[in-house]
DNA sequence: ACAGCATAACCGTAACCGAC
DNA sequence: GTCGGTTACGGTTATGCTGT
């Protein structure tokens, strides 16, 4: 009789999204030692304190809870180091589990099966006509990323493009001699790194929370957006180069004008 | 040695119950 | 209503265990 008292009261609290500890530690899956140890290292927020020995939780525990785990589980990464991301991220919870779910899934079937094999620099120079010394340039710049396996570092199949697009600049007169290097393509690194951030934003600040209700496929979502939006981000990019010749030829015929005056 | 728990002991409270 | 008893549960602390 007593149990069934308790339970309803556990239940409205439920409801309320308040639960206390033997709650908590059965929606997350947690024991009640681990999430205070959590809270003591601050990876999860201390509860709304009724007494010296009663607390409240609420979802924002779980999900801190769950979020814990995951990076545990799925990342590897030490308690020290999630504590790290949790208090240097300006993202949510739900945010940043949004993004720990959807890392891993993105463009997997390239990644997986890449049409073609990741080579060293020297082929990689071979292949494009690039200079080695050219190619450690958009490396610093990190325009391309090649990756350390062993004693040698390979570039992939977006690297070998990146290369192959950089040869093309050159040979459609974006020479040296005229002071054209890698380091030009740093406004377009810096500009679409906060393209992207602002993209992440606005998608987490959407959906966040709730993938698993809507029953969205995120991986795939981004990665028909990428297609879609970079091909709509070329139009834009054309567009708004004719305009900008437009605007100072514009600017430049009044100034003639003004010049011969009436 | 250290991180990351797990467990136990202890103390205290919440929630319920029956008696008055 | 409130008082005291009972039971389940929560918080703190210390200690021990396990894997790296």
């Amino acid at each position: 009789m007593r149990s069934r008292t308790t339970e309803g009261s556990m239940g409205e609290r439920a409801a309320q999204k308040k639960m206390r500890m033997k709650e908590l530690s059965r929606a997350a899956g947690v024991p009640k030692g681990t999430i205070l140890y959590y809270i003591k290292e601050g990876l999860v927020p201390r509860p709304v304190k009724t007494h010296a020995n009663m607390a409240y939780y609420g979802e924002a525990h779980l999900r801190a809870i769950r979020l814990v785990k995951e990076l545990q589980g799925k990342r590897f990464l030490p308690l020290s180091v999630i504590k790290q991301i949790l208090k240097g991220s300006d993202l949510s919870v739900d945010e940043l589990r949004t993004l720990v779910e959807m890392d891993g899934k993105l463009f997997r079937n390239l990644k997986g099966n890449p049409a073609v094999k990741p080579v060293t620099i020297s082929k990689l120079a071979d292949r494009t006509g690039a200079s080695l010394q050219e190619i450690r340039d958009l490396e610093r710049l990190r325009i391309v990323c090649p990756v350390q396996k062993g004693t040698r570092k390979l570039y992939d199949e977006d690297d070998i493009r990146m290369v192959e697009c950089w040869v093309k600049l050159r040979k459609a007169g974006f020479a040296k001699e005229l002071g054209f290097d890698a380091d030009i393509l740093t406004i377009h690194r810096d500009l679409l790194r906060i393209l992207v951030e602002e993209e992440a934003k606005t998608l987490l600040s959407r959906v966040a929370g709730r993938v698993e209700s809507l029953n969205l496929d995120l991986a795939k979502m981004v990665e028909d957006a990428t297609g879609i939006l970079n091909t709509m981000m070329g139009i834009i990019h054309k567009r708004l180069i004719v305009e900008t010749v437009r605007k100072y030829t514009e600017a430049f015929r009044q100034q003639i004008q003004a010049k011969q005056g009436p």
